[in-house]
DNA sequence: ATCGTAGCTTACGTTGACGTGAACGTTATA
DNA sequence: TATAACGTTCACGTCAACGTAAGCTACGAT
């Protein structure tokens, strides 16, 4: 870690992190309940401590749940993969020989692909949406042009 | 109503109303108590009768609701919005002075803007993860073509 | 030392969005 | 006209995702 930055070891009381993360501690608790966070580390007294890791993985939990639509069942299956994926690319960076990291890299990929795909599949529903309103917006904007001159041609009617 | 057509008055039953919007009779008759969705009419004997635009409306309440991740309560206040706005366009049709119409017309694109705010923005969020994504797959290609390049230098090692 | 704030566990409550009978009426068809 | 399939209205059940209250403990400032 580089001078300068204070390093980000398990600093964060549940309040804070809880702040950062935009959810309340109940919620937090009850992520850990269900194995999708668990704090870096605890207090002498057993108070949870959380590092900015933690609080970037509320988030992605967050994003997960609020712009994907996953309930928290599907989003520990995701997070499971990507963990499995951190910990590949951790055994990948060791080395190990081709075959293996081949393996691993086949995995990630696949990993990466499925997400991908519903991602994509969404925006793509959206866009549509999109380009729905766009045109409802387009033909607004014609109709408010067509009074204008209307009312250009006869002003006193 | 266009000879060849049979035209779509109130002919669906629940249940086929129900398959074709993909959800259950139950959640039919949840939505009419909330007033989402009230059929085009009934039957002598009380039994409800939806029309295709009933199973349109349907639709699109599904799609705010998986799509969007709307509330049913949210999604009552947007079908509100545009009902009014249907009404707003029946009443424009109609006719009526140029200073109303503008009215109208105002309010109908101040209606859309918004819902193309939250679409547009929900879009973005999922472009940026998607873009997000795609780096990842990029790099995660670069390294298996680095590693077929390894394997080619050393055939047998 | 103490006192207020924050955290801990345990456990029951709540809200949204339906699912699932029960008991009964309606409709299409053989 | 019988009868199976579909419909109706209560009304209670369920599940996820937390909220909330109670009773107790830990820590930071005065």
């Amino acid at each position: 870690m580089g001078a300068g930055t204070v390093g980000s070891a398990a600093v964060l009381r549940i309040g804070e992190a809880a702040e950062q993360a935009g959810v309340s501690c109940r919620t937090l608790r009850y992520y850990e309940e269900l194995g999708l966070v668990v704090p870096a580390g605890h207090s002498a007294g057993g108070a949870r401590r959380y590092t900015d890791a933690d609080v970037a993985r509320l988030q992605r939990i967050r994003e997960l749940q609020e712009l994907l639509g996953f309930d928290l069942g599907e989003i520990r299956t995701i997070m499971r993969s990507e963990d499995q994926l951190a910990a590949l690319r951790s055994e990948y960076q060791a080395g190990g020989d081709v075959a293996r990291r081949k393996e691993i890299l086949a995995e990630a990929m696949q990993i990466n692909a499925r997400l991908r795909a519903m991602v994509k599949a969404k925006r793509d529903r959206l866009d549509a949406m999109l380009e729905d309103l766009g045109a409802r917006a387009k033909r607004n904007r014609v109709r408010a042009r067509d009074l204008e001159a209307e009312e250009a041609g006869r002003p006193a009617s």
